[in-house]
DNA sequence: AAAAGTTTCAACCGCGGACAT
DNA sequence: GATGTCCGCGGTTGAAACTTT
């Protein structure tokens, strides 16, 4: 079953040797250096029940340590390590089968945000969890969710870690500062997120959060608060807008607290937009598939996979060399609004796919702290503003300033809720398309991927889904790839997204196809525009005269 | 039904720290 | 202080199991 190789701490044995598990007291392994006097290999691979029938027998009787006698003195031919890891991992009383807990996963999150890869210490939080299933548990996650173009970080897990290093009271403080390798060590790859430079410090746990929430709640409560319109029940609807901007509903969640009591159906909304944690109670499935991605740097959409569980194989191959680890921009989903008709390939990292897209290009458009989608947004005004948007900043910034929020800023409904999420895919996947047009359908693979159905317009009626008006006021007036790539200025304005009198059920989605960037912008109405909303947004996003 | 592709997870591997000599 | 040994940790591997085509 598994490999055996001759150069090996623990030295592998001839095949008449492994079919027993026991062997000759040849007192020749130990430790580290096993096989020493020639002694004979010892086996790998499998363990059998009759092994573990003697290592536990001996652990009853000496206990726990000294692996290196477990050999000499059961005559088990394993070395110590692979002892130590059988009953560590799987002969030791009191160990936790099966599946992890949703309590366990978001534990897990939580530990990892705060230790890294420091699997031992988890399972310490864990009782009778081993430190390879929680790493295990882990490296699954990770790649769900990089398939997914999702973040992996919760922003509840954010917040918490956030109040946790204020108040240095940690639960599970290990007193160190994340490093950049924590994700990037493993050769992750995080295309749309960087986890890794999120953690990088206490700081950034604790800045993320902060300003996403204001920023989203200043840019949508007005709105909400404004003209909480008939989508307002529309569940279905503002799942999909949570969806196409994933990560939203946490700190849209605070900005509908004041349209709450307007809605007859606030808990209904609440977990519709997936605010709450819906754990299936026959679930025995480990994905803790995000639904949210970050509001800050996720690309829940753009990047590839709406759904966490179906779906989309595009994006599912795009992954990247390792070299992409610390390259990745959390920012990067705006690759996607910048060069809308890029192949994904192409959007994946354009300084791999460019040799002449320097560092210098790179830093040109840095924003000096990315703290995530809108501050990129507003780095993307002041880079057009300045003239130096040519070169689109598809990644802002390779800039040690990391940004937290653009990493791994997960919404907390960072749940399983993926039933209703597959549900609702389709519909979702429809919704964007007004938007997107052609561009996205045609060179996203998660679009691309997705089923044709998805982008039947006429499945969602006016009746149960809000959007039509939506789709009237959003219909593009631009024909994507038209050879215009340059952004449209009075459309990258947060603004032009919430109209003043048109689509009420569209306004989620116009601030959503706002924040998903000026991708849009070859593709909305410029009648749209309401500088009275934009008037109220926050200061950052006040864009120069010259684009009004 | 079978092949191909993907995911899961048990186990291996190398490294480094702690301790003994 | 130098060397050797033990132990634990984190990363990686690859077969089994599962899913998709």
């Amino acid at each position: 079953m598994y490999r055996v190789k001759s150069e090996s701490t623990c030295e592998m044995m001839h095949q008449d040797q492994m079919d027993s598990p026991l062997a000759d007291d040849g007192g020749g392994s130990s430790g580290g250096s096993p096989h020493r006097g020639g002694g004979p290999p010892l086996k790998k691979g499998p363990w059998t029940s009759a092994e573990d029938a003697i290592l536990v027998d001996y652990v009853k009787k000496h206990g726990e340590g000294n692996w290196n006698a477990v050999q000499k003195n059961t005559g088990l031919f394993r070395c110590g390590k692979s002892c130590r890891l059988r009953w560590a991992n799987h002969l030791r009383p009191n160990l936790k089968k099966g599946a992890f807990t949703p309590e366990e996963e978001r534990l897990i999150i939580q530990l990892h945000s705060k230790m890294g890869n420091k699997w031992a210490r988890m399972a310490a939080h864990l009782p009778g969890r081993t430190d390879n299933e929680i790493k295990n548990y882990w490296n699954t996650r990770i790649k769900r969710c990089q398939r997914a173009g999702l973040p992996v970080y919760p922003a509840s897990v954010i917040n918490q870690s956030a109040n946790e290093d204020q108040q240095g009271s940690s639960d599970f403080n290990c007193g160190e500062n994340l490093s950049n390798n924590h994700l990037n060590g493993n050769g992750l790859y995080l295309p749309d997120f960087t986890c890794d430079n999120f953690i990088a410090n206490s700081e950034a746990l604790s800045y993320a959060p902060q300003l996403s929430a204001v920023s989203i709640s200043n840019l949508l409560g007005q709105s909400f608060a404004s003209k909480r319109c008939g989508f307002m029940d529309q569940a279905g609807m503002l799942k999909q807008s949570d969806s196409l901007l994933p990560g939203l509903s946490d700190t849209v969640n605070g900005a509908l607290s004041s349209v709450d009591q307007f809605s007859n159906d606030s808990g209904k909304l609440r977990q519709a937009l997936g605010f709450d944690y819906l754990h299936e109670a026959n679930s025995s499935s480990k994905i803790l598939a995000p639904f949210g991605g970050a509001l800050t740097g996720s690309h829940a959409y753009l990047n590839g996979t709406f759904s966490a569980s179906r779906s989309t194989n595009g994006p599912l191959k795009m992954e990247l060399p390792s070299l992409q680890d610390t390259e990745s921009d959390p920012n990067s989903w705006l690759k996607y609004t910048v060069a809308p008709t890029m192949h994904p390939t192409e959007l994946v990292d354009p300084y791999l796919q460019s040799p002449t897209a320097t560092p210098s290009a790179k830093s040109e458009c840095a924003s000096p702290r990315n703290s995530g989608l809108l501050e990129e947004l507003l780095h993307q005004a002041e880079a057009l503003r300045s003239g130096k948007n040519q070169q689109p900043s598809v990644r802002s910034s390779s800039s040690s300033v990391s940004t937290p929020c653009d990493t791994t800023v997960v919404s907390p409904d960072f749940d399983l809720c993926q039933e209703y999420w597959e549900e609702h895919s389709g519909a979702m996947l429809h919704e964007y398309v007004p938007f997107s047009g052609n561009s996205l359908t045609e060179s996203t693979a998660p679009v691309s991927a997705a089923s044709p159905d998805a982008f039947q317009l006429s499945k969602i009626s006016p009746e149960s889904n809000s959007l039509g008006s939506g789709e009237q006021a959003m219909e593009p007036t631009y024909e994507p790839g038209a050879g215009d790539a340059s952004p449209r200025p009075e459309n990258l304005r947060p603004d032009a997204f919430f109209s003043g009198n048109t689509a009420d059920s569209s306004l989620f989605n116009n601030a959503i196809a706002m924040l998903l960037g000026n991708d849009m912008n070859t593709e909305c109405k410029p009648g749209l525009f309401d500088p009275s909303s934009w008037s109220n947004m926050p200061h950052a996003f006040q864009m120069s005269e010259e684009f009004k």
